[in-house]
DNA sequence: ACTTACGTTAACGTAAACGTAAATCAGCGC
DNA sequence: GCGCTGATTTACGTTTACGTTAACGTAAGT
């Protein structure tokens, strides 16, 4: 148990470059742990490059993605602040059931030209 | 009918710069007619604005965006570009739909974590 | 006539998210 | 000890998607 991972492995696993995962370490999305000077990725690590990469896929920034990933490992003791981390969950899930509904209408268009085209096609090809 | 919109009416309604719309014109995006030298846009232009907003907000480029605009307005006439065509709407959708899995994984996420923290904080406001 | 509010082109600036090149270092096999 | 592989840091370059500024024209309202 407790799997650890040098960055050329994450970087294969995931098809990035190692360029970036040091850059995602600078920006402070990722801490890796060390051994010298060369750096040692746990689970914890590897759940994280996998969120920030999805979140991408999204059209989050970095920025955003910081915030994200970051409620993963902190849901506050205080009962203030776990209010507050409530609050801000509820507005993320929001934001994707916004992307969502994108999506969605995105699809049922894209859907309609598909269906449009084939009726086409099969009228064309029926001579 | 044949409603009409300055470059101003269409910034507003879509909380854009006026820049932004002259920019995306510049990208072939967009293609107003003129009134002299000032744009003239038509529902069209409208309808893609919308378009390219839709896709910004999922994470596209402009040149995916451009893309896939460009096949809202011109489902072509001939059999083999018409396959063609069905080919990339798949491809456009299969991408979407991706997305939607990342959405709906990241939706499932924050659930819980919701779930977690309104029982924790149930817990603490209890006594 | 004056203001304001909009329009224009052209050029330059900027933030985000890396890519790429250069130089160095550390361990392994022989 | 030598060369290879793969790691490291440092630093500058690049692309995308605009914003900003300059410098000006035009048209409507008062």
């Amino acid at each position: 148990m407790s799997q650890t991972y040098t960055i050329r492995e994450l970087a294969d696993a995931f098809d990035v470059t190692t360029r970036t995962i040091r850059f995602y370490e600078d920006e402070g999305l990722l801490s890796p742990l060390r051994d010298g000077q060369n750096r040692i990725f746990r689970s914890r690590d590897r759940v994280r490059l996998k969120l920030i990469l999805r979140g991408k896929r999204l059209g989050f920034t970095l920025a955003e993605i910081k915030e994200i990933v970051g409620m993963y490992d902190a849901p506050p003791g205080e009962s203030g602040q776990l209010t507050l981390f409530i609050e801000k969950l509820r507005e993320r899930r929001a934001e994707l059931e916004d992307k969502r509904r994108d999506i969605d209408e995105t699809l049922a268009e894209l859907d309609a030209l598909e269906e449009q085209s084939v009726a086409r096609l099969k009228e064309l090809t029926a001579k």
